[in-house]
DNA sequence: TTTTGTTAGTGTTATTATTACACTTACTTA
DNA sequence: TAAGTAAGTGTAATAATAACACTAACAAAA
């Protein structure tokens, strides 16, 4: 690999769907610069790491995504860059950036991406997550290292903004086949608010690209529900239906 | 000054409301690396600068937005970095970067900020509007320096969103006491379209952030109009009335 | 003083979107 | 066979949007 910048970082905000749990995560990595006892949450810091000479800002944050989770096709957005020169707030964190990166590093400014996935769908490599890599609750992530929590509630913030306004990203998450049930979960669960389910599906029902399959669900412990899938070409193309999503 | 970051780079572009010829224009700055007669818009770029070693994103956009046009006391929005390594298109180009800022360029990674004022009250600095501003129509921002035109393409998305989502930067564009002609005017340049009056009329009557003076125009040629002011208060606590501008 | 040009200002109707709200159905498991 | 669970369905009130055309008040020109 080439030379690594050592003013600039990309870092990547994976939001991981719960579906059981019912609740939103994100993926941080841990390292071991404070000790155990009272570190809080300083050890963990999203993914992401300098950015190399030859590579844009996207390849950047795609290869670091996949070094450091093993993620792949996962679709990823740029959503800011953070860049107060006070980001870096403790001595033992420079040291730790400047012994892993094999660089001397002063101020670095970071491209924030995001990215929604479902976490029983697309799990990291097994073997980081037992080492370094951990899902924790969106609700618990305060006091992450660098300027991370800061940055958590940005991307926060963009992903309900984009969600809102009909990005795709939110029907990718889904298994090709799905029910309206868990349509409207993820959307509680990103949006944070629980929202009505005969208003919700009178909602859909507009929506050209939400096709209904004459296939049911089996094996449930209830009337089994009609099962959707998501045309995305019908979706890119005309758009008709609904207007803005839940604002 | 302190040190210049030789891969990390502002850049601004400054939207600028020209209420008389009814149109939407920029701010750019002219170099003179390539030839007068066939440059096209080669020279032209955005102000913009390298960051310094001790200064946050913002405190940058905001120096250098002074020190190359005298704007002060305006707004500047961060939208999105943009890091191709292939930014810099031309040898001239880099070379002449390397001049201008005395150090060696590699890649440069630039973060982009937009503002909206208006041309007649704000305007730049004099001597340097004669020497090497100059505002040019956003439509005849084509093949800019760099990558300044994809910039552009994307800031006016940004700018656009924002405005509908309900800025407030929209408002302080105008004068302090303004007519409902005016306010309506603005949104068509930014917006690019057209608007219906009675329709535009009855929103605005519904924000109770907008308030009726009770005093009128003089002096013009046609039935004197209703003046209004933008009350920041009223807008940033509760903010009812409108729901979203013009969708 | 009359005419011309210009922007101000106003209301209705039809359509569409939003919100709030409660019961029966179909399946599995205990 | 009962209990538990999610599926699925309609209405009515309110609010938002879109399309549409005329009269009023002023300054300047004729």
């Amino acid at each position: 690999m080439s030379v690594l910048n050592p003013s600039l970082s990309v870092d990547c905000v994976i939001f991981g769907l719960d579906t059981k749990e019912q609740s939103l995560k994100t993926l941080v990595y841990e390292r071991d610069i404070f000790p155990d006892n009272n570190s809080g949450n300083k050890n963990l810091k999203f993914p992401g790491s300098l950015v190399a000479d030859n590579e844009s800002l996207d390849e950047s944050a795609y290869r670091v995504l996949k070094e450091l989770t093993g993620l792949k096709n996962i679709c990823l957005k740029q959503f800011r860059a953070f860049g107060d020169p006070a980001r870096i707030k403790y001595d033992e964190e420079r040291e730790w950036s400047e012994k892993h990166y094999g660089v001397k590093i002063d101020r670095v400014v970071t491209v924030a991406y995001y990215a929604l996935i479902r976490i029983d769908e697309h799990n990291p490599d097994q073997k980081l997550i037992k080492d370094k890599l951990r899902w924790i609750n969106i609700d618990d992530a305060e006091n992450l290292a660098f300027d991370h929590s800061y940055i958590l509630t940005k991307s926060l913030e963009a992903l309900q903004q984009d969600l809102i306004l009909q990005n795709v990203m939110a029907f990718e998450l889904l298994p090709k086949k799905f029910t309206l049930h868990q349509l409207q979960s993820m959307y509680e669960i990103i949006l944070g608010s629980k929202l009505d389910k005969r208003n919700f599906r009178k909602k859909i029902g507009k929506a050209d690209y939400i096709v209904p399959l004459g296939e049911k669900q089996n094996g449930v412990a209830h009337k089994p529900a009609m099962l959707y899938s998501f045309e995305k070409e019908k979706f890119e193309t005309g758009r008709e239906g609904i207007t803005s999503f839940f604002i």
